[in-house]
RNA sequence: GCCUGGGUAGCUCAGUUGGUAGAGCAGCGGACUGAAAAUCCGCGUGUCGGUGGUUCGAAUCCGCCCCCAGGCA
């Protein structure tokens, strides 16, 4: 059986260098893991593939959402395994690359199987968190989820929305649901490995790459999608940079602050990012970016269970 | 060389009649099961330029020295 590797690692790290010089040595696939990198709006500012490294090596799931659609983790999961099996049946290696620690958890420890929950009943819950107020809201969750209610945090709207909707739409609890969860590949069927860089490095990394994102067009992009006029809401709309960019464009924000705004939530989300590694994938072997690529495709091979 | 203003957290600064210091930004740590580049929780990280002195006690007062910015020469 064709092996699966998966190279995870913070923004900026050098993975998709990686990942490319991994795949056109093992006349591997390449399958996105990067939340972003799937809208095809903002090729230059989620540091998307270019057509040139594309034209390398096979490449799944980049580029291959409009940003007016909203894609979640289960959507990513279902097209993911779709690709995997595809290249199974090729008999080459597939290479999951990306930053998004949630769907590397997907992959590997399962998501689960909650049915779609239908857009007007998270209208809803959403309409009932605004209207009545968390405590409303957690009162009710108290009721019908009380490990829900016990564990999510104060003021983190998103999930306790979440958790309303998916018992509205199902009349079973989240928890309830998650406690079903089972992996979809199993164990031996994949090897992972951190990609990592020192901090001060990594940072610079990513001021220098902001910079050339403005210079190769970056805000030329996010003038596009502004235009497009689309639901602030939507994932796309939440690339970093987009708000920053946009404000310069609205005239609210100097070129220098949106470039510096910019670079701060982007060094916040790798620190976020490094964190979510340390703890959700704290068994994975770590491997330092400047070993390169044979290195940690020795990893990669040696690690497989 | 003289005069003036200033040297306090990584940066910009605040600091009341002397009681070993606090804001913003930056930063750090953490949580994480379908928005996850999302959402949320927690944390001041300090030779108060240096050195003597006055004082029970000095970032605060005094002396000397160093550095920076202006001004006068």
């Amino acid at each position: 059986m064709p092996p699966i590797w998966l190279i995870a690692g913070p923004t900026a790290c050098g993975k998709s260098e990686l990942a490319l010089a991994l795949a056109r040595e093992t006349d591997g696939e390449i399958v996105n893991a990067d939340s972003m990198q799937l809208y095809a709006d903002l090729r230059i500012l989620t540091a998307r593939p270019s057509p040139a490294d594309m034209a390398q090596a096979p490449h799944h799931l980049f580029g291959i959402a409009d940003a007016a659609v909203a894609w979640s983790a289960g959507r990513w999961l279902t097209a993911a395994l779709s690709a995997l099996d595809g290249i199974a049946q090729r008999g080459r290696t597939a290479i999951v690359v990306g930053g998004t620690g949630l769907y590397f958890r997907a992959l590997t420890r399962g998501l689960a199987a909650i049915p779609p929950v239908p857009a007007g009943v998270r209208a809803v819950a959403q309409a009932d968190y605004d209207r009545l107020g968390e405590a409303a809201v957690r009162d009710e969750l108290w009721r019908v989820d009380p490990a829900a209610a016990q564990r999510i945090a104060p003021a983190d709207r998103q999930r306790l929305i979440r958790a309303r909707e998916v018992f509205e739409a199902t009349g079973r609890s989240l928890t309830d649901w998650q406690a079903d969860t089972t992996p979809p590949l199993p164990r031996e069927a994949w090897s992972g490995v951190v990609v990592t860089l020192p901090r001060l490095e990594l940072y610079a990394r990513i001021e220098a790459r902001l910079e050339a994102m403005i210079a190769a067009g970056a805000r030329t992009e996010v003038a596009a999608l502004v235009a497009r006029r689309l639901d602030g809401r939507l994932p796309a709309m939440k690339a970093l940079g987009v708000r920053s960019f946009a404000a310069e464009i609205a005239g609210r924000l100097s070129p220098a602050e949106a470039l510096a705004e910019a670079k701060a939530e982007t060094r916040r989300y790798a620190k976020r990012q490094i964190s979510w590694f340390n703890h959700q994938a704290g068994d994975w072997p770590r491997a330092d970016a400047r070993e390169g690529a044979a290195a940690i495709g020795k990893i990669l091979r040696e690690s497989a269970p």
